[in-house]
DNA sequence: TGACAAGATTAACAGTGTTAAGTAATCTAG
DNA sequence: CTAGATTACTTAACACTGTTAATCTTGTCA
């Protein structure tokens, strides 16, 4: 009767694989892990692949069984790390009705992430080039974030409460803004006075007091 | 006689000493330069000690009779390509005698030289943070541009056409202001719309004018 | 001419990302 | 139950990198 044996034969080899699919997920996950925690101490540079890979007992060569090669890890690792980033950003998003703080709470929420993710923001925004472009083709990287300040920008400019002009451009302004202060705290605090997180975030509320100002009266 | 004998030796001596130091000047100056063209042309990445010595018929070791090691000659590199930025300020500082304007003018010069200086403007700015820390200590660096901002600032301060607050903060958001819009248009130029030149300088104009509202009511 | 100093080189170390070949264990099929 | 294929992983190697120590060469000086 091999009517009744190819079942069993197929759910043993399905659960097999299945099992080899999750453990291969799970080194992938450990790869992962391991990478972030040396990418985290260490930064951009200090960051190689044979230490990675021995921090988990394993060989360098072993990791291009599951990333192409080392820009793809340190992408993944980057992208995990901006999971929170979207999502702070849209919990800030949804955190009013109101149009004109939105667009106020989404700075606020930027500034928050990048200041407390220093390794992370600057990879993605800062040093190298091409991380923003394969982070913007995947779906949920930098490009939802955009969305979220587009539509928040949008959104303010049909209520009224900021001028009516190219919505892209003024997401970019807005983006600059919050961007130039982070990014510049992140490379001077330390070297020019007034860098550090709490005048920061006081900057980015007079920042904001002026747009909203120069926006108000026209 | 060696009286007499000792001037003429003297001379020969430091004569020779001379043409050696100029010897060692030009030598100098043609690493700096064949770093310069190969740090233009392949950036930061790719940029090697080996390639540059072979651009010009020495070893790489050759180098470090010059230089300390790579950062010090990239840094150098880096400081002359910079000689421009602070004349360039400074000639914006003092084309007008409107405290007004001439914040603006500096805030343009800026966003001019960072697009059209994109590989210099990155390393200073964004890519490497120990870069600036060593820029800043260099008396002709990062610093003078800072001043050139910061007087603009108090002056027009004093002037009353912005309003008085912490000189150094007011500096840091125009800096921030500008940066912002520099290094998202290198970092997104391609991928992101609207971060092409021209785009730019419109929405500097932009955060310009909002910035001047802003100020201008009180 | 011989000692000396300086510029430049070769050899080498430790480390990097990356590829190709090899190994040992596990699973599959007859 | 055993032969073969698949899978996870390693070892070996290549072509680089920045950097140091030792060596060589060459011109200068007494």
């Amino acid at each position: 009767m091999p009517v009744t044996v190819t079942p069993r034969a197929e759910r043993i080899r399905s659960n097999s694989a299945d099992r080899r699919n999750r453990a291969k997920e799970d080194t992938k996950r450990a790869i992962l892990e391991a990478a972030t925690t040396l990418f985290e101490q260490r930064g951009y540079d200090g960051f190689s692949l044979r230490q990675v890979a021995e921090g988990i007992g394993y060989t360098a060569t072993t990791i291009y069984l599951y990333f192409k090669d080392k820009d793809e890890l340190l992408l993944a690792v980057c992208a995990e790390g901006f999971a929170g980033f979207g999502a702070a950003l849209e919990a800030a998003a949804n955190s009013t009705d109101d149009p004109a703080l939105r667009i106020r709470q989404i700075g606020l929420a930027y500034i928050n992430f990048g200041l407390s993710h220093p390794v992370h923001y600057r990879v993605m925004f800062m040093q190298t080039p091409d991380f923003v472009l394969s982070a913007a083709n995947q779906p949920q990287g930098d490009a939802s974030s955009y969305q979220i300040f587009l539509e928040a920008v949008t959104a303010a400019m049909r209520a009224g409460v900021i001028p009516v002009a190219d919505p892209l451009e003024t997401t970019n302004l807005l983006w600059a803004g919050v961007h130039g202060l982070v990014s510049l705290s992140l490379s001077s605090r330390g070297v020019v006075p007034k860098w550090d997180e709490d005048s920061v975030r006081r900057m980015f509320e007079v920042q904001h007091d002026l747009l909203e100002r120069g926006w108000g009266r026209t």
